[in-house]
DNA sequence: GTAGTGCATACTGTATGCAGTATGATAGAA
DNA sequence: TTCTATCATACTGCATACAGTATGCACTAC
């Protein structure tokens, strides 16, 4: 597991390890709440503590990792509080930028529905749910703001381990497919206003799951 | 200029770094565009290179610097383009947020007020920008998601450099206090939707003068 | 039995040194 | 003159060592 850093030289190993620890807390081998221990860690991983720390630094600026000064840094909690707060912001952000965006080539709208195709015969959820980022992310870039888009990622980075850990015991959503199709279609027949309503839909529609969700895992 | 770090002991000295290198980004210390070289700047600031480098890691977070593996971090550059995009962010974004407020308490809108006079009686143009900023993330704090505000603060942060900068050349903006007194009257009336009107116009008003000012500046 | 103090320990914070790589200059050939 | 190749130099990337601080436990006093 730990080990094998990917090795690309184009990135210094304090980007490979931010990359990595992003993968681990996702899978959660750092699991919620975990205290990092930055020399057990960097052990485990290969590395000295130098790039780690550096890397911890990005993750804490991604709300991933809280840092309290000399005591550590922590993998932040899963909380009812700011699931509710990440909620409702992508059916603000997405929209608009669906809005901004000129109207779609018709090779977009391919791309949109061969990303479509892929989560349905998708296997596991991990790779579901990365497409579905995919998907989201292809249609809102033609918004060509590239502000806007990291906002999006920023959100949709951080409400990942809430979708990825509720997914992986609910093996859901036919109606996601669906609601992408009926945004495709609505976009072919140049009607914005229809997409940007399934599209708010469609970002809004595992709200309830979720939370019920959440609520029994934390009593 | 240099020295003197505030010695906050609550904050390690990489945060105070890059408290520290913020200023020194927005007061054209550390110019657009210039490269950073961590020795010299290490030295004159009287720290090491590590400290250093974990402050430069969280400003290339936040946008504020770029880096480049085995070439160095660089001062991000004001474009055209990034204001474009960032502009009409604050417009979205801070008028969802007023919506999703509790209706503001006298003691809110006395505080408003009491910031909108600061403003008008700052002299130097940074107190009255800085002061700007704290009307509206005031105006927006009673929504209740810190992840939303998290976003306006990120916006905010990232355009500041357009608006001292701009704001450092032109004594403008009676204009901002009027449409401040607007906002808090609609509030006062209990006519969310007048307030939200007059904030996207507030969030609006200066994108002309700006960019005339940019394309002045870049040539 | 409880509260408080001192100490051991383990961790984070910072400095420093060395290795590897990008860059610019200089020299040589076309 | 111009293009290329080689080399010197200066910088970033990373590891390591040391300093400072938080934490938990034991011991003592009450």
């Amino acid at each position: 597991m730990t080990g094998t850093l990917t090795a690309d030289r184009r990135l210094n190993i304090s980007q490979q390890l931010a990359n990595k620890l992003r993968d681990m807390i996702f899978d959660g081998e750092l699991k919620a709440g975990e205290r990092i221990n930055e020399v057990h860690l960097s052990e485990a991983l290969g590395v000295s503590r130098t790039p780690l720390r550096e890397a911890l630094t990005l993750l804490v600026a991604e709300e991933a990792l809280t840092s309290v000064p000399r005591r550590g840094s922590f993998v932040r909690e899963l909380t009812r509080k700011e699931f509710e707060d990440l909620y409702p912001l992508r059916a603000i952000l997405d929209p608009e930028a669906l809005r901004m965006s000129s109207v779609p080539s018709e090779k977009t709208l391919a791309t949109l529905e061969s990303i479509n195709w892929g989560m349905r015969a998708a296997q596991d959820m991990k790779t579901r749910v990365s497409l579905d980022e995919a998907w989201h992310l292809e249609l809102v870039s033609g918004c060509d703001n590239q502000v806007l888009i990291g906002l999006i990622t920023q959100v949709m980075n951080r409400f990942r381990r809430y979708g990825l850990a509720f997914a992986r015991e609910h093996a859901i959503v036919e109606t996601a497919n669906q609601e992408h199709i009926e945004i495709i279609q609505a976009l072919r027949d140049g009607d914005m206003d229809k997409a940007c309503e399934w599209l708010r839909k469609n970002l809004t529609s595992d709200k309830e799951p979720i939370l019920a969700w959440l609520d029994e895992r934390q009593g």
